[in-house]
Formats: structure tokens, C-alpha cells, sequence
DNA sequence: CTGAAAGCGCTTACAG
DNA sequence: CTGAAAGCGCTTACAG
């Protein structure tokens, strides 16, 4: 740190050869002599060189870096990852391992205020070969500004006018309308309330939709929460009179929703039906386990990372608009036999 | 993409004004007229100019980046997180929060064969103001090449002979020991079982010495397993008599262990006790809940950035060596009321 | 407050 | 197979 750090200039003069050949052997694409390269490798190893990244991604115009740009709504003083949290944890693992076999690494930035998040996708993407933009975090006027480079929108709404933009979102209608049905089909449930997420959410926008398309007359008025298991809580104490089964747009929503009915002594599945969405690790550990929709979060990531390497090979290559299949998940919460 | 994209030089012209101001203008370092910042800023619009971070980085020497090197032992199968995952994902979440402070974005990079953890710590140290190296990612080779920037050691065993390499670990030895005291002392048991995790884990080892050291003769000869679910149920399967309690390495040896003694009709905590390590969020859900021993995973990514920075203003600082406190998380499965 | 110019450390045609 | 040299797009003293 004190001493200067070895460039390719004092590879070049250690190893007795040019730096184009202490470049060629560092990337190893030319085919060097033997012995050339394996003196290049000693002098590296004697001088403890590191290459500087930087100025290699000026000269060959590649970071080898994708970049994961959200907004971070978690609650700081807490360990326990809120929905939101884990739904980002499995992306960013699913980015990372689909990145890994490419060759690239992960640049990941996030903000909590939404409007600083074009400021954090313009300093990310100056850093990266591509970034996805995760569901807020995707404002118009960030993907308008990023363009020059392959831009992924993954669970946003995404308004592109010029057609180069690509996408990856869950079907949220498919997956609440297969619910619906078994709660409808296969327990014969009537009187169905449905508790929805925040209205900023596209995914809670879809899954309110499709819920009010199939679930027809038999659904309540709608009640709406924030995502957290504390706005299942509160769902419940406001109960009066019990529907048939409580559809909630997110698992946490119907985690604290069970809790709550509990202390009331309502019984689920026995007294009333709940299921979620999302398929988090912690609805298999409830009692009783929570019947839901399945998200593939990793695919999610992986999918990202495959559209982003696309666009960078053919940048001109139509749109893609990625709805990743959900995942019924039946489990006991909604009145099956575990 | 197809178009050429526009440099500093053609802001520069645009605004009518020399390079040096638009570089200017991008940091607001200077104090420029605000005449001539607001017609930079225009140019910038017009253009949708976006700074080139690599050369920003080869010329200021600095890249705003932290890296994160570790091992994803993770399985690629699964959505559910390991354990070794939702640490992970807990140190990701606490570096963010701490870098974004501090305006550094956070690049991560994992492999899954150990040997492959110098190059990759090599490529990500590249582009990178500082690194951390996460428990088995931090080999003495790495840490030796890596020398010449920051680099701090999360959870491993830094075998460091020049002093520079910061550390940061938890306290397992005062965790463990709080735990066996709990059940000594509180509950009167006399009869320990230790099932202890891999041994090339650095954790495991201090706490096994640990729970060597004080449990003393009331414990029997430890078992081992590897942090998995699937290890705490085939040892629970394996239990020929019942010893008082059982102290699992991890929280996920812990609930498998918890699972496979209930299927043969063995209760927790009234037949035995069992209590586990790490504090994750599934623990609380259980039942019995877990009693535990909670690692604090952001305090250590945040530790880790803070110590980076540190390291980055002073590089001559003698090392430090953080051991972060655990906490004693008393729940229901070692018979204290829930 | 602003500009001209050097230089950061690589890679990549272009020769040979 | 190897080298000389230009140039990638910025920032930063140095002047003024």
C-alpha cells in the first residue's frame, strides 16, 4: 500500500518482454511461448501484481459487471427479512449464480427513497456491462436515461416506448387464479376476502385484478395491507363476521393473519380458510402450514442475468417480456390434509 | 447502443466549455458558476451522457466499490436458504446499508470449489477499493496476494504475518458458554450432548472448544454433522439413549434434530432439551421455538465496511481483530416457558 | 472560476 | 509468437 503498486510496465520489464505480452498472458487468449508466459507468471507472482480493473474496462469497453439496482424498504433494526427482503436475497443469489458461469460479478446498490434511485442506477450502470432494476426501483425516467446500456426491469411496470427494454415478471394472475379455484373447487368456499398489498406494487396491482376477475361474486370488498405480517395481524383483529377463506396478497400478510386469528381463537383451517403468495421458506414451518403460490426467485435472477447477455450480444434484438410461471403450493392452511 | 455514446468532449462542446469543467460539473468538487454548471447539466440531458465509471476509476484511483468474496455451498435446487445462505444474506444486507452510507456500492462474487477463491478474490479485488474475504473464501494465499488494498477477514482464520488484514467474528466461545450455562445452571442438566459442525469450519471449531471447556465431564463424546437439516435428523434417527439436553452447532442442525426426534414420539423440551446457534428467523416459528444463540450477520457486514474504510484513510493502522457479541435467545425448546 | 494538457494502466489493431 | 504505439474517457495539478 505504501510502495507503488506494480503495473503491467513492471511486469513487462521483469519478465524481459512487451506489456502486450504481459496483457496476452494475463488474459491468456493469444497463444504465448511457453516459456514466455510462464516467465510472465513468475514476475506476477515476485511483484505480487493485481491488474487494475479499471483500466483494462476503459481499454476493452467491458466491466464484466451486471449491476442490481432496488430499493431497500427493510426495517434496518431487524435481522428477520421482511418479504420484500427475501424476495430480493433469492434474485440477487439467482443473479449471482447465472453471472458466475458468465463470467461476470454482481454490483448490487440500493436506496429507500425512490427518488434517488435514478442517481444510483446512473452511478451503478457507469460501473457495469448491464443492470436490472428491480420492481420500484425502475422509475420511466431511470430507463429512459440508461438505454445506451441492456437494461432489465424485473417485477416493475416498465412504460418503454422504444422497444429495447426487456422484462421479467411472475404470472401473478395465473397463480392467484389457481388459487382461487381451489379454494372454490376443491373446498367449495363462497365468501372469499381478499387482503391486497400496497397500491404502488404492480405485483400487488395484477394479483388484485386477477383475484376480483376470478373470484367473481363470491368475493368481499377488498381490504388492502402493506406487505408486512403486522398488517395481517391488525386484518384480523378487524374481523366481524368470518368469510369462508381469506386470500392474502403476500405469505407474511397471511402469517400474521393466522397469528391474529389465533388469539381471537378462530381456528385455520377449521373456522376459516388463509393462503398466501410468495412460497417463503417460512410458511412450511407454520402450523398450520401455509397453502400458497410459489415465486421462483432464483429463476427470477437467473432470467435477468440470461436477458441482460442477450441484449449485449444483439442489442437490437426485439423486447423480451419474461412471465415466469408460479407455483400452486398446497399445503394445509387452506383446509387439505397436510 | 448503436450510436456512438457521448464522451466528456462532446458534453464539452455542447456546453461550449472545457472538459475539466464537465468532470466539474459530475462531482461538484468545484465550485463552478452556476450559469455554466446548469448549461453543463443541459448538455448532460440532451446527450443522455453517462460518465464512463472505468475512467473515472483509472484516473481518480478510486472505484467506489467494496467487494464480498465467499463460498456458495449453497444448494442450487433449493429456494430455501441454508443456513450458511441466510448468513450470507445477512452480512450482504449489512454491508449495503453500511456502504450506501458511505457511497460505495457492493460487488459480490462467490465460487463453489475453495481452490477457485484466489482468482475470483483476484478479479473482484480488481476492481475494487477493498475487499472482504467471508470464512473458508479467505485463503492465506488469497490474503497474502491481496495485500496491497484493504482486505478484511469475516469468520475465518487469518493466518496474517505482516498485520494488516482486519478481522471480524462473533463471540462463539461466550455464546456457547452462555448457552451450557443456561442449561446447567437454569435447568439442572447434567448430560450434554454436542453435535458439532464441519471441521474445516472455523466457527465450528471455537465452538466446540468451547463447549468442550465448559461442559466439562457432563459431556459425552461429541457427534458432528454439517450444518444441515438433513444432519440434525439423521443424528436425532441415530440417538440410542437419551442424554438431558442437546447442543447443536447451528439453528438448522437444531430444528432437524427437533424434527426427527418428534417422529419417534420423542418430545422437546420435556424428554430432552435441544438448542442450536445463529439466531435465524425460523427458529422463532417452530415449536417448541428455538432457544439459541443469535449471531448479529449486518452488525458484521457493516463491521466490515467500517473497518475497510478505515483501512482505506489509514493503511499503516495497526489490525484490529473485532469479536462482535453474541446474545442468549431464550425461547421454549430447552423448557423454559415459552 | 475555467482551460490546456498530461497521464492513469491497460488492450488492441497493426506490423513483423 | 511478439512488440511499438495509439488510445480508451476521464481527473487533476498547473496556469491564468
Amino acid at each position: 500500500m505504501t510502495e507503488k503498486t506494480p503495473t503491467v510496465h513492471d511486469v513487462a520489464r521483469r519478465a524481459g518482454v512487451s506489456t502486450a505480452t504481459v496483457s496476452r498472458a494475463l488474459s491468456n487468449s493469444a497463444k504465448l511461448q511457453p516459456a514466455t508466459l510462464q516467465r510472465v507468471q513468475r514476475a506476477i507472482e515476485e511483484l505480487g501484481y493485481l491488474p487494475n480493473g479499471a483500466a483494462r474496462g476503459l481499454t476493452s469497453r467491458r466491466t464484466r459487471v451486471l449491476a442490481l439496482c432496488f430499493l431497500d424498504l427493510g426495517d434496518p433494526e431487524s435481522d428477520a427479512g421482511d418479504d420484500a427482503m427475501l424476495y430480493i436475497d433469492g434474485v440477487v443469489r439467482g443473479m449471482e449464480r447465472a453471472a458466475r458461469e458468465r463470467g461476470y460479478a454482481i454490483l448490487i446498490g440500493a436506496v429507500q427513497d425512490p427518488d434517488a434511485a435514478l442517481d444510483l442506477a446512473v452511478s451503478l450502470a457507469s460501473r457495469s456491462d448491464g443492470i436490472v432494476l428491480l420492481g420500484q426501483a425502475a422509475p420511466t425516467s431511470a430507463i429512459q436515461r440508461l438505454k445506451r446500456l441492456p437494461v432489465v426491469v424485473v417485477a416493475g411496470r416498465c412504460e418503454d416506448d422504444q422497444g429495447r427494454i426487456d422484462q421479467v415478471r411472475v404470472d401473478n394472475a395465473g397463480g392467484i387464479t389457481a388459487l382461487v379455484r381451489h379454494l372454490v373447487d376443491a373446498h367449495g368456499h363462497r365468501d372469499l376476502l381478499y387482503l391486497g398489498g400496497p397500491a404502488d406494487s404492480p405485483d400487488a396491482a395484477e394479483r388484485l385484478d386477477a383475484f376480483l376477475a376470478v373470484a367473481g361474486d363470491r368475493a368481499r370488498k377488498p381490504w388492502s395491507g402493506d406487505f408486512t405480517q403486522h398488517a395481517g395481524l391488525v386484518a384480523a383483529r378487524a374481523l366481524t363476521d368470518l368469510p369462508d377463506a381469506i386470500v392474502c396478497a403476500n405469505d407474511q400478510m397471511a402469517i400474521g393473519m393466522i397469528a391474529g386469528l389465533r388469539e381471537r381463537g378462530i381456528r385455520v383451517p377449521e373456522d376459516v380458510a388463509v393462503v398466501g403468495f410468495d412460497g417463503i421458506d417460512l410458511g412450511r414451518h407454520i402450523q398450520p402450514a401455509l397453502t400458497t403460490v410459489r415465486q421462483p426467485m432464483q429463476p427470477i435472477g437467473a432470467a435477468a442475468v440470461t436477458l441482460l447477455e442477450r441484449r449485449l450480444h444483439t442489442p437490437d434484438r426485439p423486447p423480451t417480456d419474461l412471465r415466469l410461471p408460479t407455483q400452486l403450493q398446497i399445503r394445509a392452511s387452506c383446509g387439505c390434509p397436510q
